[in-house]
DNA sequence: CTTGATAATCTCAACGTTGAGATAAAACAG
DNA sequence: CTGTTTTATCTCAACGTTGAGATTATCAAG
């Protein structure tokens, strides 16, 4: 049983035998960065496929796990998708073009420098879709995992992430 | 203990408790997809600050532990670093600008159509400079997990990435 | 009020990647 | 040989993101 990485690291190993101590971190890092860009290619496909852009599918699915009213400031849409302000924008300029979301600005009483970006019928519709064929794709994913070694797994990647400060989604 | 991916979790089954059975997959893909983006931007602010670009460490690492005579063909580089052939071209050309690499093409007997990417002295002390700098970088960041969960952690990461055909470099 | 600082969003040029197509060389078939 | 197919690399326009700056609105202090 062998991988990319273990090719990887044998090579290292040859060219550079005194490094050998210092490689262990490649077996968990070098993995996490390979297979998020493996996935990355995964569900940009599976979003494509389905006329979406894997930035739109954050935005809708952000806005629909924020329950009523279904609607976030532009603000929170960003931070939530650890991009920059160019990008949110973008994004809502092109859903707003295909109908999956709108902009509402508060007219009375609110502040009116926020703009509040909510989520369309249409876009109800095509998350509600989305995400059961998503979550489909995803268990047929971790088929090669059983349910304990998932659990562990889920477990390690929690510490990291939070060692990483990764801990909020406000 | 909660990170991110807790509290979308928690979301989803506030806003769609009936998804709550399928929603197991997301605590290891929803967590290796952050992870991803969070590597990501590490790796590429630590780049920077070296004045190098993640996708220029790519090739410069990659001819390194590819041994003497440090070159590699252009479609070599491609595959490697999972990227399209006109995003290989640009590097190229970025990095024989800064005189990390040069194009070599073989003048007799050859393959005529290939250009061999060979790392130049500086290239050679820039990787080894960088490669040292970011193995420490990388033990840092795991500190948080012992050995033997580090070891664990990477088996299961391993499984993953043979299930998903990442099994070679070549 | 008025001034200054902070906050939310948008604008825009620069950047790296993608993906289709062009170019050129090599391999193969008749 | 000659013509066709395949292989390796480069070209280029379109795309999404970044990051700095502009714009407009709110808040705090005097």
């Amino acid at each position: 049983m062998s991988d990319a990485v273990d090719a990887i690291i044998g090579q290292w190993i040859a060219e550079r035998p005194d490094l050998e101590e210092d490689l262990w971190p490649v077996h968990v890092l070098g993995r996490l960065q390979r297979l998020g860009r493996v996935l990355d290619k995964e569900f940009r496909t599976f979003a494509a496929q389905r006329g979406l852009e894997l930035g739109e599918i954050d935005v809708l699915t952000t806005l629909q796990r924020s329950g009523p009213p279904y609607a976030l400031p532009a603000g929170a849409l960003l931070k939530a998708a650890m991009v920059t302000s160019g990008a949110i924008t973008n994004r809502i300029d092109r859903m707003e073009a295909k109908g999956l979301v709108e902009r509402v600005r508060e007219e009375s009483g609110g502040d009116r420098r926020t703009v509040r970006i909510r989520l369309t019928d249409h876009g109800h519709e095509v998350t509600r879709e989305y995400m059961a064929a998503h979550l489909a794709n995803e268990a047929r994913m971790l088929r090669v995992l059983d349910r304990e070694e998932s659990d562990r797994l889920g477990g390690s990647l929690r510490k990291l992430l939070e060692s990483f400060g990764d801990t909020s989604i406000g």
